[in-house]
RNA sequence: GGGGCUGUCGGCUAGCAUGGUCUAGGCUAUGAGACUUGGGCUCUCGUGACCCCGGUUCAAAUCCGGGCAGCCCCA
């Protein structure tokens, strides 16, 4: 029987990752533009599957969708001062139409909130258009001067979904702050995927908001990953792009922004915390194929076999499984065992001639290669509580995971020989000053994600700088 | 931001030091056929590559320059 070893994922996590996308056939990284990759049919499927369950919690939760241009007009983009000062070395510009030079250049979005608020400001009059919650799901571009890697640092993002709110108070904002961070929880918990929020340093948070949360995950590597974030933007933007309604009084004001995005980097997460040496490992209802029928042929009956996998399948669709049979006759079955395991297909059922004769199936699940008989006439319900086990176990398991990579010390020299040999996130005393938490992440030679919300209660003795009181925790990491 | 390394069939790689023996070798994948099938079966035949541009040279996968692309380390 297989075994769910980790070490090849583990100690080179880079390589692993790379050929996971190109041997389960999820990304092709060969395209001749640096930092952008192709999606293949099997990983567009995961895609698929991970922007539907993310159009289904927005739709959910009164966000309509809405789709608009990938160019932005370079007037439009300069509009909010800090936040182009972010931006502007890793915009994309268009500058000619064929031979022709353009007058005004247009730039390729490096995110939507310049090509959308024009808009809301023609479509907000009054409080009777508030709340407004969109959202849209494409491609935006950043020109990344640093190493790219594929979904993880790339310069088309092929699947941003960004989420623009409109309130008429602040407090309304809060809430809609509130309701991103559920849905975001809830994402990541089907995803099996766990993460920590952190409140942004001043110095690190999205150009032109107010503030900004983050959900960060840890990889097998022991570097985060930031792979969604909330941010509450104030009238930053509705100030730079007058964007008014008018009040019950008739007064106008400006409106109150949130935005909150997920890109494919939950993708490359969920890939990454789940797998193992043996390939992917998909979370039940994020898998294009959720069991795989493996016939096992004998010389006498091979007829029966196969109609036992076709009558066994034809019953599971039924019930709304994905399921499919690999009837490929060239391949023995143990072949076929490592080929779907590379994918990440979450249950196998073999099924052979001793099978067939006691009305029975293999059942093997891909996360701990466990083996067991089942009846047919039992499948369908066996397959549902299954799956759940396994979405439970996943979850289970990488949850602890990251428990044992989040370090709570109390000295700057414990944090740094931690983070030194990549242990994953530290937690420690920060005054909340600035000038402290920059000596921080010069010493551990990290970054500093935050604040954990909430910790200030929690946290005793001095700031791990300055020792004066410390005003919370703050979680330092080495981040991609 | 700074430094280092690499680019050869679809994937992994041999060859490069010391230019000629390369008509570029292997494993894997792949096409056809045979034989097998409860954890990668075997055999036969076939397809398939020197990143791009320029330079040095009688001769370049090999040396030099530039471009593009990728990887690693440090800040």
């Amino acid at each position: 029987m297989a075994k769910a070893t980790r070490e090849k994922r583990d100690k080179q996590f880079g390589k692993w990752f790379r050929q996971m996308l190109i041997d389960a056939e999820i990304l092709d990284y060969r395209y001749p533009i640096k930092g952008c990759g192709v999606w293949m049919p099997y990983g567009y499927k995961i895609r698929r599957l991970v922007t539907q369950l993310l159009r289904q919690l927005h739709d959910g939760t009164g966000h309509d969708e809405v789709q608009f241009p990938v160019m932005v007009t370079e007037t439009n983009l300069r509009k909010e001062a800090e936040h182009i000062r972010d931006f502007e070395n890793e915009v994309f510009w268009i500058t000619h139409g064929g031979l022709k030079a353009l007058e005004i250049k247009f730039a390729l979005r490096p995110t939507s909130e310049t090509a959308m608020y024009p808009m809301l400001r023609l479509w907000i009059r009054s409080h009777s258009d508030l709340p407004k919650k969109l959202y849209q799901i494409g491609s935006v571009f950043r020109c990344e001067t640093k190493t790219t890697r594929p979904i993880i640092r790339v310069r088309e993002v092929t699947t941003f979904k960004e989420a623009h709110t409109c309130h008429a108070t602040f407090e309304e904002s809060e809430a809609q702050i509130l309701e991103a961070t559920q849905i975001y929880k809830g994402f990541f918990d089907a995803c099996g995927v766990p993460y920590v929020i952190s409140r942004r340093p001043e110095w690190d948070k999205f150009p032109g908001a107010f503030y900004s949360l983050s959900f960060d995950v840890i990889m097998p590597d022991g570097r985060t990953l930031q792979s969604g974030t909330v941010h509450n933007l104030g009238q930053n933007f509705s100030r730079a792009f007058d964007i008014q309604y008018e009040t019950l009084g008739g007064d106008h004001e400006y409106i109150w922004q949130t935005c909150y995005g997920i890109s494919e980097r939950a993708i490359g997460a969920l890939i990454s915390v789940h797998g193992d040496d043996n390939g992917i490992v998909l979370m039940p209802d994020l898998a294009p194929i959720q069991i795989v029928i493996i016939p096992i042929p004998s010389k006498e009956n091979p007829q029966t076999i196969l109609d036992t996998c076709r009558e066994v399948a034809d019953e599971l669709r039924s019930e709304g499984f994905r399921i499919s049979i690999d009837r490929r006759e060239d391949l023995t079955p143990g072949a076929k065992f490592y080929y779907w395991e590379l994918r990440g297909v979450p249950v196998r059922l073999e099924i052979g001639p001793k099978d067939v004769s006691r009305r029975q199936v293999i059942i093997v699940r891909r996360d701990t290669f466990q083996k067991e008989a089942c009846k047919i006439a039992d499948l369908p319900k066996g397959m549902r509580r299954l799956m759940n086990d396994m979405s439970d176990a996943l979850r289970d398991k990488a949850r602890k995971w990251m428990e044992s990579r989040v370090h709570r010390v109390a000295t700057l020299d414990e944090a740094a020989k931690l983070l030194k040999c990549r242990a994953g996130i530290v937690e420690l005393p920060w005054c909340g000053d600035a000038k402290c938490g920059h000596i921080i992440e010069e010493r551990v030679n990290a970054k500093l994600l935050g604040t954990q919300a909430g910790s200030e209660e929690r946290t005793h003795g001095g700031c791990a700088i300055c020792e004066k009181k410390a005003r919370g925790l703050v979680r330092a990491a080495v981040a991609y």
